[in-house]
DNA sequence: GCATCTGCTTTAATCGATTAACAGAAACTT
DNA sequence: AAGTTTCTGTTAATCGATTAAAGCAGATGC
């Protein structure tokens, strides 16, 4: 519980040494410069007076910091999980942190955090956006900051995305339902931006076998949100579907819970397939089958792009069927 | 895609206007200090040429920022979800920001954004240790940036911490099994630090009731940790237990299905109790009876302490019982 | 009429680190 | 031996914002 009030700078420590501050600027960031004896003393007294540096003069006087921002709408999906631990190795590697933020699906935090990282002049910002993608990440791209969104999601067309192909996934989902004989699917997750293309692949596959895709919209894509609309839904309109495919997992989890609760028989009655293959869709009350994509190769690939100087290039994963019980018995 | 290499700075504002950098700073931070006519001006030329401030600038001159580091050893574990929630909303209240930053259960990591954010100059530093509390970041508080541990885990004492309680959470499952008329209890989890106090408020209650609580290590706290060492246990041992108590709910949710996978009855043979309640336990193949804390409140008051200038007291939260299936059928 | 006060604005120092430009000494060339 | 490199170290400008102190009108007081 040591008195010290006082921030150690590089004054003390050149102070301590003998040498000028530029010395010992030095002597941290390029030692091959200054004689060895030198680094070796800088060393010592920033060990001894316990120096930590400021990040704020540093970057001020640099430009740019060796953070790299990571806004994610729901930090709360463990569908980030996976693509945040591949984040943080990949940003480990070339010593840069990760900084993550929950914009908690509000537009309005989303747009804070986004001020708030590029007045911090960050190294770059990953945006997991709560709708389309927003006109000011466009411009904050064209200020010199680089930006990628995670997910194509519309909206500035501009910014480069890394995301799974999710029309892709939308076909492989419902040609997997097809193929099991179902002919009246229900989408659950309704129009939000983030399951646009999954719905849209999947409602091609429908309409080229012959059959409809009803949609029914959700007011968030929580868990609860999902087990109150298959709950609320009148029995006979629900057993007119004979499977569903939820936007994600976690609103398929939603689902499963609630057809179990009303004793609808998961697949025989109705066929539930996800998406994401989060953790917990394999330890669902019915182990649930699932679209995946390669996260960890999505999270390297966002912060390569973040980190270099002019990232134009947008990729796309191909989408994975992950069979289990809850379509195939 | 305007060619716009050059960050609008303050400078530019100020020509813009006619005025002196001094009166736009002014105009920013103390309008009622300026004419009303200045401000206006300055509002639109903000607003036109798209001025989004230097944070580091500002910080270098006034020492902090107005974020808040929420260092986690485990982003993944969804008992988070809920505390970072609560901390982002209470953040949001004084205009703050949440930085949050994942350990991943690494050490190094953790000692590494520990620095980073102290050089960051970050208006306070919410940490959930990977193992006990760093001597780091008790040095850290005394260098000036507010600091709180998340969870009472012992190691550097002088940190002020929020925790739930811990020991008294441990009591109130072991006092449910007890009650239950379970004679023969697991604990699974072994000595991480961040079981320890519910071990021992466990083995307490156990030991008083003339019982023991035999316990079982793990390599990490993970589901798939805990689903191993469930299917690997000899049978007969296994059975030779007719309760668990896991250290967290992640740990109870593979022992669930580990012990559903060998045919082992919940809770008729192999009562199972967790903790943390999280989102996920109501929703396992057996709903799990767990012990929760008001994460929320918990969460809120970790802010608030990262905030105040000399924060030294801790908090802590009394446990709940959630009973569920996975205890009582 | 002269001093004082008020309201608005500017001047200039400052935060802590980086780095171009320079300088002196030692080492190397030819 | 004179010129050229190489090696170390210093000086001083700079990044962009904040803010104490000072300046300067115009209003008010007596």
């Amino acid at each position: 519980m040591a008195e010290r009030p006082q921030r150690v700078t590089i004054a003390d420590i050149a102070k301590h040494v003998g040498v000028s501050t530029a010395t010992v600027s030095y002597a941290i960031n390029q030692p091959s410069r200054v004689s060895a004896g030198v680094v070796l003393q800088v060393n010592e007294a920033i060990a001894l007076l316990g120096y930590r540096g400021n990040a704020a003069a540093r970057q001020l006087r640099v430009g740019r910091s060796e953070a790299i921002a990571l806004i994610v709408n729901d930090a709360s999906n463990p569908a980030f999980t996976a693509f945040a631990a591949a984040a943080e190795t990949e940003a480990a590697l070339t010593g840069r942190f990760i900084l993550l933020a929950n914009s908690s699906d509000d537009p309005t935090r989303e747009l804070a955090y986004l001020r708030f990282f590029e007045s911090q002049q960050v190294g770059g910002i990953v945006l997991a956006p709560v709708g389309e993608v927003p006109e000011e990440l466009s411009e904050i791209a064209n200020r010199g900051t680089p930006v990628v969104s995670l997910g194509n999601l519309g909206g500035a067309s501009s910014v480069p995305f890394v995301s799974g192909d999710d029309h892709a996934g939308g076909v492989v989902a419902m040609k997997h339902l097809i193929h099991l004989g179902r002919r009246t699917p229900l989408f659950v997750g309704g129009p939000l931006p983030q399951f646009r293309y999954r719905h849209q692949g999947a409602e091609q596959v429908a309409a080229a076998a012959g059959r409809v895709l009803e949609s029914h919209a959700l007011a968030a894509a929580t868990v609860k949100e999902a087990f109150r609309a298959i709950s609320a839904m009148p029995l006979e309109q629900l057993l007119s579907f004979d499977s569903v495919f939820a936007g994600n997992d976690l609103l398929a989890i939603g689902v499963l819970h609630a057809l179990h609760d009303r004793g609808v028989r998961v697949p025989e009655q109705i066929a539930v397939i996800g998406y994401d293959d989060i953790e917990f869709a394999e330890l669902a009350i019915v182990p649930l089958t699932t679209v995946r994509h390669d996260a960890a190769a999505m999270g390297r690939a966002a912060i390569r792009t973040a980190i270099g100087p002019k990232a134009t290039t947008s990729q796309t994963y191909p989408p994975q069927l992950v069979v289990r019980r809850s379509t195939v018995s």
